[in-house]
DNA sequence: CCAATAACGGATAATCTTATCCGTTTTAGA
DNA sequence: TCTAAAACGGATAAGATTATCCGTTATTGG
């Protein structure tokens, strides 16, 4: 509805990364990183690189080598994520599809749907990795605690 | 960001059909309502065809025959019309992706969404096809206004 | 009843997205 | 300095989506 595939990859990747990369360093390498995860090794590997590329991410070939945030969690938003892999301003088309729609020749759709709008790009903007992963933590230890009280299988997926 | 490229020439579309059928039958050819616009005659057959077997249009064969709308524009939303092309509750997965995650199983960032989400599914549940006909007679309307005082190119695309 | 017409529906093509593979480059440790 | 290890990057494959084509079927007006 809202991301690419790569996109919840990239934000699901860089979850992992900031729950459990070597706390010191905060480097990680693609092979841990994935492993214990349903994340596509080779795929992810990728769109890493692009991330890299874009600035959020410092990678380091080699030996002892992997991938580490460019900056703090907390100054990193979903936004940030969502344009480096899908464009900037990818969020901004009319709703309906009229054609030649914006800002400056609205349609009335245009105009009910902004405030909407306005408010995923308040999501987007304002919710942090360091957010993901708390809740990426948080889902974790709930869904340790239902296997310990056995009734994980009464409502999964 | 919302809707996929055929939703988008279904809306559209439909809200032409609204918009130029014959008054007293309200059907319409598709090789009609497509000319005047940059809607792919092929593809948006095909579509109507979809939406027919829906029930959201009817339709008929040979000498005479077009499309209609199955019942008042009115009485359909943007959502349905959304959920006969992409499948129903298309619009409930965890926004970031995580895995399994619903409201019985929810990550943190899944309550965080909700109320966007919410807010997302009554603006398509409550906006008609009369509101989006309404929409494009507006815009139209806006435009001609626009070439006859002669500024259409200040601000185009 | 015939011919023109319009939607139907299956086949196919084109394009884009997603995913994988593998040789190359870089780095560090032995 | 050599070797193992890790990201890099180009090529390619697989699949899904988007789009087109064309013969078929149904309908109606003449």
């Amino acid at each position: 509805m809202i991301f690419t595939n790569p996109t919840e990859y990239a934000i699901r990747g860089l979850a992992e990364l900031v729950c459990r990369a070597d706390p010191a360093s905060g480097r990680m390498m693609i092979d841990d990183l994935v492993d214990g995860t349903s994340l596509p090794r080779d795929f992810l590997a990728k769109i890493f690189q692009k991330l890299a590329k874009s600035g959020l991410l410092s990678s380091s070939k080699g030996r002892g080598g992997g991938f580490w945030l460019a900056r703090p969690a907390h100054e990193i938003t979903i936004m940030q994520i969502y344009e480096a892999l899908e464009g900037p301003a990818c969020s901004d088309r009319c709703v309906v599809g009229l054609e030649k729609c914006n800002d400056h020749m609205p349609c009335p759709q245009h105009d009910l749907y902004k405030p909407i709008r306005q408010r995923l790009k308040d999501y987007l903007n304002t919710t942090t990795l360091a957010d993901l992963a708390a809740s990426l933590r948080a889902k974790q230890a709930w869904q340790k605690m239902r296997v310990m009280v056995g009734t994980e299988r009464i409502d999964a997926q």
